[in-house]
DNA sequence: CAGTCTCG
DNA sequence: GACG
């Protein structure tokens, strides 16, 4: 995390660092969020966004859906990644190219050269929707970072320790943004406050987050 | 426990 | 912070 590693990049796209291996590229995605969003149209029209369960029979506030090769899924048998959609027993809508490309552009842009998801989440808050500390630990390689968007209204992010009982820092993150976490950071807590009800442009009463990841 | 609930 |  040396600063000469950011040297080409647009002064409104210099990285934050919130801690070791962790970054936040303001509005990095900006110039592209019309398209993100359409692509997130097309993907959940395939695969529509539900609300999940935890293992412990709750029903998560956030509806979700995935794209790529492996989605992310919860449900009363755990948490884990599978080819297909369990709603319609078939593989999960392709990874689009917009996608692939930012999650690639963003890491490189925080340090992470030749990331290559096979994996997105697609997180659909409305007002009232939160998600609780959590750690992103179902995934095969823990060296492979987290790249994460945000589109819509703005919304608080936590990014706390390697335990659940450390205190976590708010950052609030707005539409355009990209958080991306890997190396020591990679296992750190982290999750959102409760949506306050908003409308925003292009979203409307919501916030998307797009969560890439390497599951495999 | 990617959850809810309770206490100070 | 407890919870199971």
């Amino acid at each position: 995390m040396t600063p000469d590693l950011f040297d080409d990049l647009p002064a409104e796209h210099l990285p934050e660092i919130i801690a070791e291996g962790a970054v936040i590229l303001r509005r990095f995605a900006l110039d592209r969020a019309e398209r993100l969003l359409g692509v997130i149209g097309e993907v959940t029209e395939l695969a529509p966004l539900r609300r999940m369960k935890t293992p412990g029979g709750h029903a998560m506030s956030v509806a979700m859906s995935c794209c790529g090769e492996q989605g992310w899924v919860t449900d009363t048998r755990g948490y884990r990644y599978q080819s297909d959609d369990p709603l319609s027993g078939r593989p999960w809508p392709s990874m689009r190219d917009v996608f692939r490309t930012l999650a690639r552009e963003a890491a490189s842009a925080a340090g992470y050269e030749g990331f290559c998801p096979d994996a997105c989440l697609i997180n659909r808050y409305e007002p009232g929707a939160k998600m609780g500390l959590h750690q992103d630990r179902d995934e095969h390689d823990f060296k492979q970072p987290i790249v994460s968007v945000t589109l819509g209204l703005s919304q608080v992010f936590q990014f706390g320790g390697l335990r659940r009982n450390e205190r976590p820092v708010n950052i609030p993150l707005h539409h355009g943004d990209v958080v991306v976490w890997g190396g020591p950071a990679r296992l750190r807590y982290h999750g959102v406050l409760t949506l306050k009800a908003g409308d925003h442009p292009l979203t409307g009463p919501c916030r998307y987050n797009l969560t890439f990841r390497r599951a495999r």
